[in-house]
DNA sequence: CAGTGGTCTAGACCACGTC
DNA sequence: ACGTGGTCTAGACCACTGG
């Protein structure tokens, strides 16, 4: 390595713990430790990067409430993959009224290359006219079609993405992007807004037209909360309806 | 005190950091440090529960991201009052589209005392047709009428709430309830569907009756998640949205 | 059984706020 | 100057997992 890893030279001011943490993150963003390998027992991490086991523990605390990586006693430290059942749809809201949360059955209904436009561009940090793939799917719950996904993600970060891949697929959208071609969503953020159904959305959900829909437009960020995807939700609230995470005083 | 706070006893299996963090609970449950206050120092506490620095440290931790306590270095730690500028509209999710939160300027419009329906004696953990307050707020944002919110608080914990106290508050209402009837909220829940608006709801709003409304249905939560408000938002989103918290793998 | 993370201790020293 | 929370150490022992 070019640089030691060793703590010396920190910024004053900065805490060790907080500098330990920027390294670890580092390394998995060199992708030296892949999504699912197990990292090195904490012993050798305070070891490698010369501070005492309480302060690599606290490092490490933040990078699991980051959700980057994952602890399990007595088998290790994981790096974060979205196989794993319990992530698979923690980025799906769309609940029935009731609270059950039912696995969507995916149909893809369109795949281009397009030009972001201006709004694109700025919520993907992108410049205007950036190449973009847009994937358009209809996803049916209970049997019945209550969602339309509209999602545009930089064709520079998705080298490769076709038609087939995006259809075929047999794991989530956020599965693939990490399998194939290594993007980890660590984090949305979401604005909702209602909406009359135009004319194509209500054919697709089968309601009438002008009915009322929610629209959801979300980010998916990265490390460093890079956007990696922008997407537009209508949702036919009838049966099922978004639900929030529950929000704390802060 | 009656049994002793000492760690003697505890269950086995039970980290000893989580016993104190509830025993902290328990003191600020019981009323004797109330919102605001500044609770004893960590070295004076981790004395009385006879445990070390670090294990009262840990509690407090818990208790701190729980939204229970605040820490200000060089100050004291203290319990969380509503009456801090940053926490006023921790709750307001309605925003500009442009990302701007605007306060808002609310009017009382309804105020009456009604029983419980089997949904809301369900949502609030009630019996059914148990007494409830019932108040009608109508909020402006830049002047112009954008949300209705239809409040229903159980009556027995709310005793001697009145149309003037609820119409002539400086504050919002989640300080009132903090400070005349000592019942903080800590977490709210939140369910989002779209729906057409109705001609009274519609005239409030001034928009065109069976326009597309958010309506948002938020249980408001105090300790051990006891449910204290139970409220629907209607929300015209032609200038401004909803905004959900960022959500993070989980 | 060995190795991992989880808990806990008993200090030390630093940074910050208040008086 | 003093008291507060914030950081950091160098261990010990416990609980869990896997071979």
């Amino acid at each position: 390595m070019a640089v030691s890893e060793l703590s010396i030279g920190v910024a004053p001011g900065v805490p060790l713990y907080q500098d330990v943490k920027r390294k670890i993150l580092d390394v998995v963003r060199r992708g030296d430790w892949k999504p699912g390998d197990t990292i090195p027992s904490e012993k050798r991490l305070a070891e490698r990067f010369g501070v005492s086991i309480g302060t690599l523990r606290k490092a490490v605390d933040a990078l699991v409430t980051e959700n980057l990586l994952v602890r399990r006693q007595g088998r290790g430290t994981f790096v974060t993959t979205h196989d794993e059942s319990r992530y698979v749809y923690s980025f799906f809201h769309v609940l029935r009224h009731d609270g059950f949360k039912e696995p969507p059955e995916v149909q893809l209904v369109a795949f281009d290359r397009v030009k972001a436009d201006s709004y694109a561009a700025s919520m993907l940090g992108l410049d205007a006219s950036a190449p973009l793939f847009r994937v358009v799917n209809l996803l049916k719950l209970g049997g019945k079609p209550v969602v339309i996904d509209e999602i545009c993600v930089p064709a520079g970060l998705f080298r490769g993405l076709t038609e087939k891949r995006a259809r075929d697929r047999k794991v989530t959208l956020y599965q693939l992007y990490q399998a194939d071609f290594g993007v980890t969503v660590l984090r949305t953020d979401e604005r909702v807004r209602a909406v009359k159904a135009d004319a194509t959305t209500a054919s697709l959900l089968a309601v009438p037209r002008g009915d009322p829909l929610l629209k959801v437009i979300r980010r998916a960020l990265s490390f460093n909360d890079k956007p990696i995807e922008l997407r537009f939700s209508y949702i036919s609230t009838e049966r099922y309806e978004y639900n929030s995470e529950p929000v704390a005083l802060s």
